[in-house]
DNA sequence: TTGTACGCGTTATCAC
DNA sequence: GTGATAACGCGTACAA
């Protein structure tokens, strides 16, 4: 390892001729300093490859210029095929970028991650926190916000904690889809769900509810995690409590393109016998067997959107708690 | 914005009655304190909520603890169906959380945010950069490693430079893919490679070339960029070119999916017309129609190992400049 | 074993 | 407009 000294401003500051206030100025963009002063400056600055240290700036400025980007490792749902959370980070990326910020993601799988994310952002060692699709009610989202750190959550905390929130609007845009399996004369339609540990599991399971309910139309529901091997198992589950059932809404896609499979296997044609309808609209839909049905999320926008918010907040501004992103039903095939 | 003071160690030093460097001791571990003042400092810690100030620490120490992962944001790849960003993302901060570091993720998408990585990683803000995937003849892997600031990529660096990189064993994956094909009498093996300014399309290619060469079979080249879309217009090409081809070797899982797409729509079976085999061994691998047989790449071991040379590199080990991780051949239906 | 004192590289508050 | 100078919160020789 060189230790390549770094140059301070210090050393700037002997170059160019001038006091470390002065450099700190021109860095830092005051106009109050002479033209031909800053240019000296900037020379000195490009000779000796002079960069700031942000610890040392930090530490006097009280800002990081960083913000923490959490979520919760479980297993392989965080990374798995459906791009929410690779969607999230990259809106969030995008948003950050234009703020010249910094994006620091955590992982807050096991208890120990869990821990050490509450370490990290208590400290204060971030702008503000954004959290990624919680599981069960995480009391770490209203800690922070009570600490007066700015929060922002992806989708309703589950613990009832005033935090401010962005999320899709699940139980419209599932109840679109259920109508409008409902206005295509489906009379049995089931529900793959996904986990009740989590707002979009829970309210997608709501929306279902609620249209079929209107309808006066039975309930069917079998639970999933949103992967394809628990939509499998759960699309097996419904057949064999329902074998007449004329349609299925899935809470993700995964659980759809498994459903698709399984339907085919048991000698069901989608979508003359069976409809099938997703949920996310990931890449993958449009070239399923069919083409998959289903209701797209604007999960881009929601990383951005979350962001927005909370560097708004972080600059003092107060935001509204809940802010919203409509669906939208897009149809291919399969229903 | 409650300004809630956090507490310093100046703070818990009164609290506990001792001085400030006995409670930084006691923070840091130190062996040498009494073990009665050890815990009244960890009571003081505990009562007041003391967390240490990172940019303090870091001031001093010359240390960040953070790790810098620069993607290369390609438009629409980095967060593509592939998975092989997210998966690279996944490794690395699993090795990190274990040694307690932080995972700060730069997209270096447009100019600007390319800038901005470098003056970040320049000015000594992290402890080590992870490049993931390089574009082009990129040279700032090289300027930094000069500057003695650890960096490991994943991929031979196209420019030539001196880095220590981790790589999946591309050449050696596609033979044995293509080996195989041959193996089952196929004659005309075509390839829809990827995009030559990436090492993996790069060398994806040479393994094909290599193996038909050495099998005294023509080649057939078409280009695509990893995404289903250039998959679909790559295999029209072929199709197009050669009518009569009984294989194809796609770079990538995305182009072989929608290589088996545009087979179907072209009248082909698969495999009996034709064979096609992929690379990666994406979870949609096993869900298409057939499944795909295709060459597995370790992908969050490739994050992994990458983080752990990155870890040896800043700790002042050497390490071998070249890290190869095998890959497997999956068989499944296609071919 | 514990405390004192200094320095890490900036920004911000003053005088000038 | 510019330059001293005092924080910012911590780690660590060095002294006690």
């Amino acid at each position: 390892m060189t230790t390549a000294q770094r140059p301070t401003l210090e050393a700037v500051a002997r170059r160019a001729g001038v006091s470390r206030a002065t450099v700190s100025r021109v860095v830092n963009g005051s106009t109050t300093v002479a033209e031909s002063i800053q240019q000296a400056v900037r020379r000195a600055v490009e000779e000796l490859g002079y960069v700031p240290n942000l610890a040392a700036r930090s530490l006097v400025t009280q800002r990081t210029d960083s913000v923490a980007l959490v979520m919760p490792e479980a297993a392989t749902r965080v990374f798995s095929d459906d791009q929410v959370f690779p969607g999230i980070i990259r809106g969030a990326a995008q948003e950050l970028e234009a703020a010249d910020k910094q994006l620091v993601l955590m992982l807050a799988g096991s208890p120990a991650g869990h821990e050490r994310v509450e370490r990290y952002t208590t400290g204060r060692h971030v702008d503000g926190v954004l959290f990624a699709s919680l599981h069960g009610e995480d009391p770490l989202p209203g800690r922070l916000a009570r600490l007066g750190i700015p929060v922002v959550c992806s989708g309703r905390p589950l613990d009832g904690a005033e935090v401010p929130y962005v999320d899709v609007d699940h139980v419209g845009g599932v109840a679109e889809a259920v109508r409008h399996l409902i206005g295509n004369g489906r009379r049995r339609i089931a529900t793959i769900a996904g986990p009740q540990d989590m707002v979009a599991g829970i309210e997608r399971l709501i929306g279902y509810r609620e249209t079929v309910a209107a309808a006066g139309l039975p309930e069917l529901v079998a639970y999933g995690d949103f992967t394809r091997e628990s939509g499998t198992a759960a699309m097996r589950q419904l057949l064999a409590a329902d074998p007449e059932l004329d349609a299925v809404f899935a809470a993700s896609d995964l659980m759809a393109h498994a459903a698709l499979r399984t339907l085919r296997e048991a000698g069901r044609r989608v979508p003359d016998d069976v409809a099938v309808i997703g949920f996310d609209d990931i890449e993958t839909a449009a070239y399923t067997e069919p083409p998959l049905t289903t209701v797209k999320q604007p999960i881009v926008e929601l990383g951005r959107a979350m962001t927005r918010q909370l560097l708004r907040i972080a600059a003092g501004e107060t935001v509204e708690q809940a802010l919203v992103l409509p669906t939208e039903l897009v149809l291919r095939d399969s229903a």
